[in-house]
DNA sequence: GCAAGGTC
């Protein structure tokens, strides 16, 4: 028997569980000569083996995308082993020769669509006809779970339909690599949008259309426009303080909502405190009502990968499923690339679920020394909770989620987590925390009202007649007259003797720009953003855009390409379209931007997947590639036929009338230049912002150097890009906390070595406080006005010229008024 | 020489 698994670090453990004491380089044996063998990830990749063909230089070809697809070694690579060097062409030519040798092969790679590829593809390549069988460890990788998965091997073409649906993703992918070129070609010759032409960076000038990375841009230009269009961002309000009777400290709010105030009208804060010069603090505060209500809050899901990552504020996405990954190679936790947010109902016995509670609580207090006891708190909850937590079979959605991951949750490993980093512990305890609220169920909560207000108030802020001030505050409770009293005394008719009436800003609850660690459930949970309700259905039942293994990498490819920026604002790293982003959505059609091409592609994948006969499968996959290329096809020679002829820039075709304010920018820049304006110009849109990039003014050198301390990147390419100056200047206004770029770093670091001005550490961790300090050095580079003033003097005196470059440099301007003095 | 997404 062969047991092939994804990665080295699985085999070992593997290895060790299912006792194959052996290691003979570089495999794995037991004594009956069974063999555990690995991959190294995807040892093959898709290639049309036609790169004469489709090439860089010309579109036209790509008008009939390969009908033919191989599978190609990938580049080979290194990795370590038992610290020895393996190359993964060893591994892609001895798999296969081991699974010649062997009449039963149990594929024991992961338990997705990328682990049956894994494995088929090496399967492929050996040509055999050994009988597969499968190894499901999506339940964990504890010894119980990996013996208990042994014991319950299944015949692999159950799951071997994964395969081929993996294979119709990657094809129907490569298509969009391809018409990429396509787009590449294209925008470079300045024919889609002036931002996307020419190519100083030959990656950072590719026109990307990708089926995930374009869908999620397009996401993140609505949240940008959402946010950028809100005007208003807080109100004032009055407030009072005051003291109840018994003394206790009390904070009214002027409940303008429940009034039904407009927002725009208290933008103004006059209103407010034109209000409050009427109050005094002698004036009768008195409580109107106090008022209690039972409400319930439903408990939460269990962690998903891209709920995990947007939890983890402080880590990138990237970060927290490294640490994810880790933590299950320890067994500590179960597969870590889910969409799942719930266990199948067999984990869920009160047998399996004590076991899971005494883990936890082993583990977690073996780094007690490491962890604050309230954030220990939760274990205190198991006691009386496996009853609550056991499912309602009343209650059967007949989900079958056993053949899929389970949620992120803690496995029944039980291990001294000392070695473990601060940040993986702080990450098993979420995923153990949340694992006991989830199970937790429902909670009460009780929310009290408290409303007051000034008893000789007659005409509120706005005349109103009534003018209440309220504050809320919530307990989690069971019981309402417990809560009742539990609650500070107060009740209807009590005196606050005030202490202090003021106006405050409220903020509203306004849109927010998608922070860094948000996009991953973003991409997730993209269902919630289409109306259609069917499609919307369609994308939660498929989780949305990309994998919980990708999610994590898109952001970063449209950082590579510039299409957005990441600016920190108010702590959070937040993710911004730029003029290019925006410019590469204006040429694509809807088609490209809809995460909707991805909701049905995994519908097709669903059916290929549950096709209990391979042989359909198959076929289902190959009518797939082919759909989605004729599809890539029309839209190809759709861009030939509109921009073929005149590849040299000018665009025809239906090319818009410029927008009002385009046109005005462009007559303001002729004004201003005395520019002679081609009537065209004002004709087309694509000609309009054309011209505006070719005649726009060089940046000047000081505002390049303003604009530095926003710690964002001042190339060139950065300030051609309006919404990238934009941005720039709201980071300095919003006094963001982008660290210095390197650029920025270098120049502070050689002010300091020629002014002597040791360089602060918070100058080295923000990009204003760096500009700070480089204005600083500059200044003790140049002489002071004193120092001017006496060189004029002498000069004048001694009738010496002055040439103005000296007054540039301190050093200079004293050298020489020393000179001149001893004259 | 650059391409997509998914892995590692």
């Amino acid at each position: 028997m062969l047991i092939v698994a994804e990665k080295y670090r699985m085999a070992h453990v593997l290895a060790k569980v299912l006792k194959f004491e052996k290691f003979s380089w570089p495999f794995f044996y037991n004594e009956a000569g069974d063999v555990i063998a690995y991959s190294q990830g995807h040892l093959f990749q898709p290639k049309h083996l036609k790169d004469d063909l489709y090439t860089w230089s010309d579109p036209k070809p790509f008008e009939s995308l390969p009908t033919e697809l191989f599978m190609l070694p990938t580049v080979d690579y290194t990795i370590r082993v038992r610290k020895r060097s393996l190359s993964t062409g060893y591994l892609r030519e001895h798999v296969p020769m081991l699974m010649q040798e062997h009449d039963v092969i149990v594929n024991a790679c992961d338990p997705d669509k990328e682990g049956e590829r894994i494995f088929y593809d090496l399967f492929n390549s050996a040509q055999t006809s050994a009988v597969v069988l499968r190894l499901d460890l999506s339940k964990g990788i504890t010894q119980s779970l990996i013996h208990a998965a042994y014991d319950n091997l299944f015949d692999a073409r159950k799951t071997k339909a994964k395969h081929y649906s993996a294979q119709a993703r990657l094809c129907g992918d490569l298509g969009y690599a391809l018409l990429t070129s396509v787009m590449t070609f294209y925008g470079r010759k300045g024919c889609l949008h002036p931002l996307l032409a020419g190519y100083t960076d030959k990656q950072k000038s590719v026109v990307s259309v990708g089926r995930v990375l374009i869908p999620v841009l397009q996401l993140i230009d609505d949240q940008c426009c959402l946010v950028e269009n809100v005007k208003l961002k807080q109100v004032h309000c009055p407030y009072v303080e005051g003291r109840t009777e018994s003394g206790a400290k009390v904070t009214f709010y002027y409940d303008w909502q429940r009034l039904g105030l407009p927002a725009s009208a208290l933008s103004d804060p006059r209103l407010a405190q034109k209000y409050i010069q009427q109050k005094s603090l002698n004036d009768e505060f008195v409580i109107e009502s106090v008022i209690n209500e039972m409400h319930v809050v439903s408990a939460p899901d269990m962690y998903d990968t891209a709920s995990m990552q947007a939890d983890m504020k402080e880590l990138s996405p990237t970060e927290t499923l490294d640490v994810l990954q880790s933590l299950y190679e320890k067994g500590l936790i179960t597969y870590p690339r889910t969409d799942e947010t719930a266990l199948p109902d067999d984990d869920m016995t009160s047998d399996k679920l004590s076991a899971l509670f005494a883990s936890m609580d082993n583990n977690l207090n073996s780094v007690s020394d490491r962890t604050s006891k309230s954030s220990r708190g939760f274990l205190e909850k198991h006691e009386s909770l496996i009853e609550n937590a056991l499912p309602d079979n009343s209650n059967n959605q007949s989900n079958d989620i056993s053949a899929a991951h389970t949620a992120l949750s803690p496995t029944s490993a039980q291990a001294n987590l000392s070695n473990l980093t601060d940040t993986e512990i702080a990450v098993y305890s979420k995923i153990c925390e949340r694992f006991t609220s989830a199970l937790e169920g429902e909670k009460s909560v009780c929310i009290t009202t408290v409303t007051g207000k000034f008893t000789n108030d007659k005409n509120g802020m706005l005349g109103e007649q009534d003018a209440p001030f309220s504050f809320e505050k919530s307990t989690y409770t069971s019981n309402l007259e417990k809560s009742k009293s539990k609650y500070i005394a107060l009740n209807e008719g009590d005196i606050i003797l005030l202490d202090k009436i003021n106006v405050r800003a409220e903020a509203l609850d306004i849109p927010q720009y998608y922070a860094e660690n948000e996009i991953p459930l973003v991409m997730l949970k993209v269902g919630d953003q289409v109306s259609d309700p069917v499609v919307a259905k369609l994308l939660h039942e498929t989780k949305g855009l990309g994998s919980a293994s990708t999610r994590d990498k898109i952001v970063a490819s449209l950082l590579k390409r510039d299409y957005v920026e990441i600016s920190i604002i108010d702590e959070r790293r937040c993710i911004i379209i730029t003029g290019k982003g925006k410019a590469i959505l204006s040429t694509l059609p809807n088609q490209f931007k809809s995460p909707v091409t991805t909701a049905i592609w995994e519908h097709e994948f669903y059916k290929i997947e549950t096709c209990n006969d391979l042989e359909l499968a198959k076929q289902m996959r190959d009518g797939f590639i082919r759909k989605i290329y004729t599809q890539l096809e029309t839209y190809i020679k759709f861009l030939n036929k509109r921009y073929g002829r005149n590849v040299q820039g000018v665009s025809s075709g239906n090319d818009t009338l410029p927008s009002k304010e385009l046109i005005f920018k462009v007559k303001q820049l002729a004004r201003l230049k005395q520019l002679e304006l081609p009537i065209q110009v004002l004709n087309s849109n694509s000609l309009a912002e054309k011209w505006l990039l070719t005649n726009a003014s060089v940046m000047h050198s000081s505002m390049k150097e303003q604009l530095e301390q926003s710690g964002l990147s001042t190339c060139n390419n950065a300030l051609r890009d309006e919404r990238r100056i934009d941005i720039r200047k709201q980071a300095i206004q919003g006094k963001s906390s982008n660290p210095p770029t390197q650029a920025q770093m270098l120049k502070a670091i050689k002010l300091s070595k020629q002014s002597g001005v040791r360089m602060p550490e918070k100058a080295k961790k923000t990009a204003s406080e760096c500009h700070v300090f480089i204005d600083e050095c500059k200044k003790k580079l140049t002489p002071s006005d004193e120092q001017i003033n006496t060189l004029k003097r002498l000069a004048a005196k001694h009738r010496y010229p002055v040439s103005k470059l000296i007054y540039k440099s301190r050093k200079q301007t004293l050298n020489l008024i020393n000179k001149l003095r001893t004259k």
